[in-house]
DNA sequence: ACTGTGTCCGGGCGCAACTT
DNA sequence: AAGTTGCGCCCGGACACAGT
């Protein structure tokens, strides 16, 4: 089966890689940095001359050609179907179509229909159906409940003493979590259901490689032009949504605006647009303990959570809530994370110096001097706006020091 | 009584460092 | 080189509680 469809590898992945748009890869802010991956001129391959203009191009390059030819681990990255057909999802229906005929030959699309057929159960969501593949058992309990997908029930006990059953539809569109009204015919919440899914698709169509601040426009427009579409107001439904950044690195989650109804979109997209402003002063993306600093120092990290969260008071404080109660929560949440994120610190310190002998001697004085306590990343807050002796030897003066340049 | 909102949780995916 | 591990990001769902 594998064997079919390595035939596509090589020579074609190139012009396949051209034609499947991918959500990211393009995205500017985004920084790849790893395996033979260097940045600087496109997405070039470090371990061959290969040159591909997205980073699905130059990913799938790195899983095909330079795969292990002895492996024989069936995980996710190794399994090349299960690797064709997740990015084939990534392409539009019509390019779709095209690579796999224009790409695969008979007996590979028959290959790797099998596989799907064998894998998939011809069930229709994909995300669903991509989950039953690495986990069958764990996932079974959910799809049992495969139409309730993206409703949820209520219980509620009526004053009669009788209980009645709440229907409420939801779904993300990129940053964005949409809800509708509740409802009592659960037919209802099916349709409102398939109109978030319809927003939620027209979302993510148009939303392919671009910035963040336009995702508030194409998600104003995809309400606006769905809603026109299936004849529905997003009144009628009682569309809500609210949105949300990645702050899991500085509080253990992300972090939220207040529930804005349709009406109210345009002071939502500004709240939206007023926090991304601020997180996206940091790398936004995949990262561990191991490569977080490679794109921003400890003290950039620090400068924008305090913009993140000041942000984020102002926003809630203006819909009505108590500022002292936000700080004392977003603190009882820093104070959870602090020890993973001194850990990230420790970790980026050793890298670093094991990486410039030459300035080990001031990076254990560094470390030493601030490993034991918490209060490391409490002084960071601090230093952000000082030139700190320690930014200074571990990032440079602007902070833009990365290994690869070391 | 009914509805809207915020919080919490769990699971999957992808990436990169680490270990064997 | 291959396999393992850890973690951030993303997503969906359940639930409690306050507001109307």
């Amino acid at each position: 089966m594998s064997a079919d469809l390595r035939g596509i590898e090589g020579s074609r992945h190139e012009e396949m890689s051209r034609m499947i748009p991918v959500a990211q890869a393009s995205t500017p802010q985004r920084k790849t940095l790893g395996r033979g991956i260097k940045r600087r001129s496109a997405f070039r391959c470090g371990l061959c001359s290969f040159a591909g203009d997205s980073q699905l191009s130059l990913s799938m390059h790195m899983t095909q050609v330079h795969r292990p030819c002895n492996s024989k681990v069936a995980t996710r990255s190794r399994c090349i179907e299960a690797e064709l057909y997740r990015r084939l999802r990534l392409a539009s229906p019509e390019q779709r179509k095209e690579l796999l005929l224009r790409h695969l030959s008979q007996a590979q699309r028959a290959a790797l229909e099998r596989w799907i057929l064998a894998n998939n159960k011809g069930n229709g969501e994909m995300k669903d159906a991509r989950r039953r593949l690495l986990k069958p058992c764990a996932k079974m309990a959910k799809l049992r409940h495969r139409r309730n997908a993206g409703i949820t029930r209520r219980c509620r006990r009526l004053a009669s003493g009788n209980t009645a059953f709440f229907y409420v539809a939801h779904a993300s569109a990129g940053p964005f979590r949409l809800c509708t009204k509740s409802v009592r015919d659960f037919g209802v919440a099916v349709r409102h259901r398939r109109l978030l899914q319809a927003i939620k698709q027209e979302v993510s169509a148009k939303a392919h490689g671009c910035m963040p601040e336009h995702l508030s426009q194409i998600f104003a427009r995809a309400v606006q032009e769905v809603s026109a579409r299936v004849r529905q107001t997003p009144r009628d439904v009682g569309l809500s949504f609210a949105a949300t950044v990645p702050a899991k690195y500085w509080i253990g989650r992300e972090l939220h605006t207040p529930r804005y109804s349709a009406e109210r979109m345009e002071a939502g997209l500004a709240a939206f647009r007023a926090l991304c402003r601020a997180r996206d002063q940091v790398y936004r993306g995949r990262s561990n303990r191991y490569s977080l600093y490679m794109f921003s120092s400890p003290m950039e990290m620090e400068a924008a959570w305090t913009q993140l969260r000041e942000e984020y008071l102002r926003i809630w404080s203006e819909a009505g809530w108590d500022r002292k109660e936000l700080q004392a929560r977003l603190s009882r949440w820093e104070a959870c994370r602090l020890p993973s994120r001194r850990s990230a610190v420790l970790a980026s310190t050793r890298r670093l110096r094991d990486a410039s002998p030459q300035s080990e001697a001031q990076l254990e004085e560094a470390e030493v001097k601030h490993a034991p306590s918490d209060s490391l990343l409490v002084s960071w807050g601090r230093l952000v706006g000082k030139k700190s002796r320690f930014s200074a030897q571990l990032w440079g003066p602007r902070g833009s020091r990365r290994l690869a340049d070391i």
